[in-house]
RNA sequence: GGAGAGAUGGCAGAGCGGCUGAAUGCAACGGUUUGCUAAACCGUCGUGUGGGAAAUUCCCGCACCGCGGGUUCGAAUCCCGCUCUCUCCGCCA
């Protein structure tokens, strides 16, 4: 949620967000609009305010007469009071409507642009191995070696899912151990999180009302699954007033992780790149609302799930994602994308963002500052890292020529003593 | 799944038509006292929003006692609907 106030005083820098980010122009239709609420509005609180003195009075009056005259008068003032309410009961829900789909303005330092193409490389970071034989993409790799099953997968719940069996499957949580050890001790506190979570939660953390196609409806209980432990974790504090001793928030959650995919038909059918579930470590701050506090924060938290990445000696590139591509409650953000061989391509696998006070204004998230005076919070979130999407990377790089894998050295004390599978 | 209870300020907990934006206690903050700490005492102490001003710490108004609607001149208080929470029983990792 944007500041309407500001929206009133700086009109141009969210026609330019809007611009920026390839959304429709309707700052002027919502000022319009707004000018329109808060006249009726004035009125409105006029009428009540003599009714509330008048109302005073009565009570006081003893003269019957009086009173009777009185009581009329009050009475005549409500046609024009219901009146006002009708307008207002149809004006206030457009105008949130509105204000839930406006962009927030992106940071300076986003390169401008109108899609992915225009998303900037700030470093690569390793190797890219050059193979000296033909090598394997995971889907022969992970089923030959019989520690991938995709078609039993669909089997049991339809396209894009699929199945981890031994040392797959261990594999699988070696990562996820290790990424979540390493924030653990990087002093991130760890939290287990419902994935099934009410609409509220969606709303705000600005998920919704855009993308509730994506997600799944748990329609008995009205619950929704989680794409992203980002969600429930940063609507944990939502509502509180929290003290400035608090802050920051360092939180690390291990989640499943749902996503419909609709609209993504036909586009990475194969294997593990695009799944309904899987399973995530993300890092969240909740945070003062400072530009350079949060921005710093930004920076660490890509930094820590590179730091994971050199751990597991992957080759990546840090994407700076510009305005475009960057979705409407976003202000900076980063992509992390890993080789992966038989896509012969860097693809994303994490996802980092600083969304100043998009979201805590959404969740009311806020804290006392040392003037005592209550601001909204600022929050971020990062991948640290996302399985099974990582295992295409580490299945395919660590592969040898005669179709087995060697367990890279930061992840065979998560093991169980396996140092190569096959 | 069955039965019941409840939702009030940071927390606990009164109020059950006008004197209640809300008693009281705790916590917090400021101060007095004290060799220090504690205690005691005094004071302050919700959020949002509209307007005014010597202009973020002052003044006035409005809204908020789970949410929405209704009754009434007037609702935290009465009525209706919804949501949520808790307790007991049953089932269960």
């Amino acid at each position: 949620m944007i500041d309407i106030k500001l929206l009133r005083n700086e009109p141009d820098i969210f026609k330019k967000a809007c611009a920026d980010k390839g959304y429709e122009d309707k700052v002027d239709e919502l000022l319009a609009l707004d000018s329109d609420i808060r006249k009726f509005k004035q009125e409105l609180q006029d009428i009540v305010t003599e009714k509330n003195s008048a109302g005073k009075t009565i009570a006081k009056l003893k003269d019957p007469a009086e009173k009777k005259a009185a009581i009329e008068k009050m009475n005549s003032m409500k046609g024009r009071e219901k009146e006002l309410g009708d307008i207002l009961a149809d004006l206030d829900p457009k105008l949130e409507q509105m204000l839930l789909r406006m962009p927030q303005p992106c940071s300076p330092e986003s390169p401008v642009g109108k899609d992915e193409s225009c998303n900037v490389e700030r470093r690569q970071v390793g190797q890219i191995r050059k193979f000296d034989f033909e090598p394997k993409d995971h889907i022969e790799l992970g089923t030959t070696l019989g520690i991938i099953d995709l078609e039993r997968g669909v089997k049991l719940a339809g396209s894009r899912n699929y199945v981890l069996k031994g040392a797959g499957c261990m594999l699988h949580r070696a990562v996820m151990n290790l990424a979540h050890d390493t924030m653990v001790a990087k002093g991130f506190e760890p939290l287990s999180v419902p994935v099934a979570t009410r609409e509220e939660t969606f709303m705000g953390t600005g998920w919704f009302p855009e993308g509730k196609e994506q997600v799944y409806h748990v329609t008995a209980d009205d619950l929704f699954l989680v794409g992203t432990a980002e969600v429930p974790v940063t609507s944990l504090h939502s509502g509180e007033i929290l003290d400035l001793e608090q802050l920051p928030m360092k939180y690390v959650a291990q989640s499943l992780c749902f996503r419909r995919e609709a609209g993504a038909a036909g586009k990475d059918t194969a294997g593990l790149y695009r799944v309904h579930q899987f399973e995530k470590v993300e890092q969240v701050i909740i945070c003062k609302n400072e530009p350079a506090e949060s921005e710093k924060w930004l920076q660490t938290i890509v930094a820590n799930s590179e730091e994971v990445m050199q751990k597991l000696e992957l080759p990546y590139r840090v994407l700076e994602i510009c305005t475009g591509d960057m979705g409407m409650a976003k202000y900076r953000m980063y992509d992390i994308e890993t080789w992966m061989p038989s896509r012969n391509a860097y693809s994303e696998t994490h996802s980092a963002s600083n969304l100043h006070e998009f979201q805590a204004r959404r969740l009311n998230l806020r804290y006392r500052d040392e003037n005592g005076r209550v601001q909204f919070c600022h929050t971020l979130n990062n991948t640290v890292v996302a399985s099974p999407r990582i295992l295409i990377a580490l299945i395919e790089m660590y592969q040898n020529q005669d179709g087995s894998i060697t367990i890279p050295e930061a992840l065979k004390p998560y093991m169980c003593g396996i140092e190569k599978i096959g």
